[in-house]
DNA sequence: TCCCAACGTTGGGGAGACCAACGATAATGC
DNA sequence: GCATTATCGTTGGTCTCCCCAACGTTGGGA
């Protein structure tokens, strides 16, 4: 029944915190996506294929912060289950082009409320206000560290 | 020179910021311990032994969130290199006892500056205000899922 | 006394992130 | 035009982190 709440030092190092939060964070998205056979790499690039449309897998490897060598595998399964196609690219012959689907759509729909819903729990001790707020500020330290 | 930001579901989305954020803070920590030849598991055992005393190695576990399994190496590291001294619990013979020695604490010591100034990095763009705010967000998202 | 819980330890698995290299193709500089 | 450089998709591999299962040992509770 002991509390064992870590030292102060970690409590209170912002790099710490981040690692605890993003822990179940993780969690609990993943084992969202798990239970009807998605990973969250595939609700990533059906996210940046909705929003951007058709891309090459490089440019989609850039928007959504994946490698490029990760990125065959997510596009193999999203076309094995027939969420995108990929097809080459006529007016340049090193890209694929990678686009979604109608069924790929309607699967990322569905994705969306798994995803939203482990938001609800992870934040759940948060207002509004203050998830907002949580939002703005994370937000401020990723554009930081992703264009320089 | 295209901006590639990432798509507006994932720009929003709490779980995925903060891994995001995660990803620079872990490597700027990271990147600074191993200058010194540490681990960040190393600064989290040392800072536990500092602040509660001497400790069994699944009490350490569970205060700095690290896996009893892990912990072995973390203790084996810290012990070759004169940080720690691990002896059997005479009062209890499936314990042992791990405790922090001068040298170990001196190490902590030079470990906080390297993890203060990853922290410094990690938080350029945020004021002093929205670091608290921040830090204050954060630890009662990781209160939520830790202890109930 | 018997059963269950906790300990340290070993082994392994799986995901995420990253890096190096290749052949093919496109763009750039001379 | 031609040589160089860059980008593409892909393969293969590594490393860390996090987690789980199991074991023999030891302690505590029924």
């Amino acid at each position: 029944m002991e509390s064992t709440s870590a030292p102060a030092r970690l409590r209170a190092l912002p790099s710490w915190l981040l690692n605890q939060a993003a822990r179940p964070a993780q969690h609990l998205v993943t084992e969202g996506l798990r239970a009807v056979g998605a990973q969250r790499y595939h609700y990533s690039v059906l996210a940046a294929l909705d929003e951007f449309g058709p891309a090459s897998q490089a440019a989609l490897a850039r928007r959504s912060g994946i490698d490029r060598s990760d990125m065959v595998a997510v596009v193999n399964d999203l076309t094995a289950q027939g969420s995108v196609s990929r097809q080459p690219d006529a007016t340049d012959r090193r890209r694929n082009v990678v686009t979604i689907t109608p069924a790929g759509h309607r699967h990322l729909l569905a994705l969306d409320d798994i995803v939203n819903g482990a938001q609800r729990d992870l934040l759940a001790p948060l207002s509004a206000d203050e998830r907002a707020e949580l939002v703005r500020l994370l937000g401020k330290v990723v554009d930081h560290h992703a264009g320089g």
